[in-house]
DNA sequence: CACTAGCACTCATTCGACCTGACTGCTAAA
DNA sequence: TTTAGCAGTCAGGTCGAATGAGTGCTAGTG
């Protein structure tokens, strides 16, 4: 991968970074005039001509057609995020902007996932997917029932991390309030801070009654669920902004992008590729398995406690995208949400 | 509107109702010819060219070019709904589709809604939002209090229709699990059944303390919150569909769609409009109030219960649009989910 | 040897001319 | 009222020329 450095001399790199911004701002074919009209180069065009020659002999730059400007390949993108991807910060008004959006009194990772989503997206003016950490081992803190008619009742979960779950519970008998409250408080008092299966096997290990066996069974089953939690919960946006980039001029290419953002199949693979945390992760273009990500590049971070809750920030568009801007708004909201969730972490005192 | 019907003699109808099935077919003009060609009539293409002249001088149809063949206008759309949209039922295996989607355990608005966008784009072939039904007066049925920590909690709320609501809360002096319980009892005994408003009464006219003053404000404004929900949860699926629509071939167009959906602004008023319970109402194309919907139509029926929770189900995609199976198919889903809500109406019985 | 000036060449793009074919509008007859 | 037939219209496709942006190459310079 990142072998011996290419011979890229330093003015060769420096022609190579302007064209590839040149080309994110413009979306055009960068002359060599162009560059040499920027004047941080004080050479001729000819010569950038021939740098630029060299360029794509290495496969850094390719051309539309034979006497046109020089498009940045992937190998210059790579090149670009290598070089000089990872220095921006995110911008004051954008910390500013995180903090009124995402709420740490909600203490729910789906509204901040989907809050996460939507500031990505319109801040980086492309598209943005965020998934509502998955948890590897949940605990329980407390349950509760709530009667709803006679023969219902709902059963409340809530778990380590503030994760609260619900379901709707059927009893073959008639049952009252008092019952489930007093059957809650009992629950609560031994299975409290358990795991799943610690709260079967205790369950297995003492008498058991019809309700309770019911309830038991059924909150054993959403806390495993919640920690499998497959086809997990993740956010959209901001494909009206990828569809306004020049390179989605075609209709085709807009109803695949769609298609990418929309169908969760698509991404998830990559989502779900561990990956350092803390760090952010570049794939560009062609480095995708996936042949319907290639036109795409994408930026992601994980976020979370590692080995305990973890969800994954993500921000894609065409190759041709603002990496600096994307990379530091990823890192900059991957932090934020990982503090978040760390205040959700601390267990209980005593 | 609905005014005198226009001279339409029995073969014009006909003519018209071709024309306009074929359209939705085939999204190309429809010429004389091909309509002859069916056999339901028996004229000359002379003949329906003739039909075709008034149906055009009427307003109904509209040519891209003087020798095209017929495109149908929007009232040619109108007069197909009003003719034979209502008449077609969602087929077997469509409801079977829904029962598997959508699971009443769940009890959660949010996931029916979730479920119910993504079941009906896939069907209908166009986009689909739902949003989790509004509730206009909610009762607090139980709260619940859970220690994080020595100096936060979660409140819990559940009120009526199973609607759960969860908000951190912070104390200022140190708070044990204990003390939250018998608070929660405490509460839960004097508070139970009772709206926002009563229970600020209620509170009122009893001696407080700082930590319930703290839980009965945050738990007041959680349910003032549930009921005004003016950012109303919506969601979206579907825009793959539209986008593959051969009226979407230019990237403009895309570009556009996808903010309509997106941008939950654009249609939240026609959303929020009201209208008749259990009716499905179609709005095509121009007759749209909102310049931007104009080149789309709309089906879109109330689900819920009526003065106490309702929801909106909502097809849309290009003029040119399936609407009898669209019509058939939000019918069938808003009485799906109206049912699966009322289930949850029901009282405490005591 | 590195760089530059200048020129010839290439090729996407635009434009207009032209042709074709689909479909209509009209007219006259049944 | 319907039909047959014919002339007319117009979108779309193809072709070729003109345009101009931008290159590759070569010869010349410091």
């Amino acid at each position: 991968m990142d072998a011996a450095k290419p011979p890229l001399n330093s003015r060769r790199q420096a022609i190579l970074e302007i064209l590839v911004t040149d080309y994110i701002r413009t979306a055009m074919p960068v002359a060599s005039q162009q560059i040499a009209a920027r004047g941080d180069l004080s050479v001729s065009p000819a010569t950038i001509r021939n740098d630029m020659a060299e360029l794509e002999e290495l496969g850094f730059i390719s051309r539309p057609h034979t006497s046109a400007g020089g498009v940045p390949a992937d190998l210059a993108y790579r090149f670009h995020v290598e070089r000089s991807g990872g220095t921006a910060r995110a911008p004051r008004e954008f910390e500013l902007l995180v903090r009124r959006s995402i709420n740490v009194e909600d203490a729910d990772f789906d509204s901040w996932a989907r809050a996460a989503a939507n500031v990505l997206a319109r801040t980086i003016q492309n598209g943005a997917i965020a998934t509502a950490p998955r948890v590897f081992q949940t605990r329980l803190k407390q349950l509760q029932l709530v009667s709803l008619g006679e023969f219902h009742a709902l059963l409340v979960l809530v778990m380590q991390e503030a994760r609260v779950r619900q379901h709707l519970i059927q009893f073959p008998t008639h049952v009252i309030q008092d019952q489930l409250t007093a059957l809650a408080l009992k629950l609560n008092t031994t299975m409290s801070g358990k795991t799943p299966q610690e709260i079967r096997a205790t369950w297995d290990s003492q008498e058991h009654d019809a309700l309770s066996d019911l309830v038991i069974a059924e909150a054993v089953q959403l806390m495993v669920q919640e920690e499998q939690d497959e086809p997990q919960r993740s956010y959209v946006d901001g494909l009206r902004h990828i569809l306004g980039q020049p390179e989605f001029a075609s209709g085709l290419r807009a109803r695949e992008a769609a298609e990418v953002l929309e169908d969760t199949r698509v991404l998830r693979p990559v989502l779900n590729e561990g990956q350092e945390p803390g760090q952010v992760r570049v794939i560009i273009g062609e480095e995708h398995a996936d042949q319907q990500l290639r036109p795409y590049s994408i930026v992601l971070a994980q976020y979370g406690v590692p080995g305990e809750a973890t969800g994954v920030l993500c921000a894609i568009g065409p190759t041709r995208m603002d990496y600096s801007r994307s990379i530091a708004t990823v890192r900059y909201l991957a932090d934020f949400l990982t503090r978040l969730t760390a205040a959700l972490e601390q267990k209980e005192p005593k």
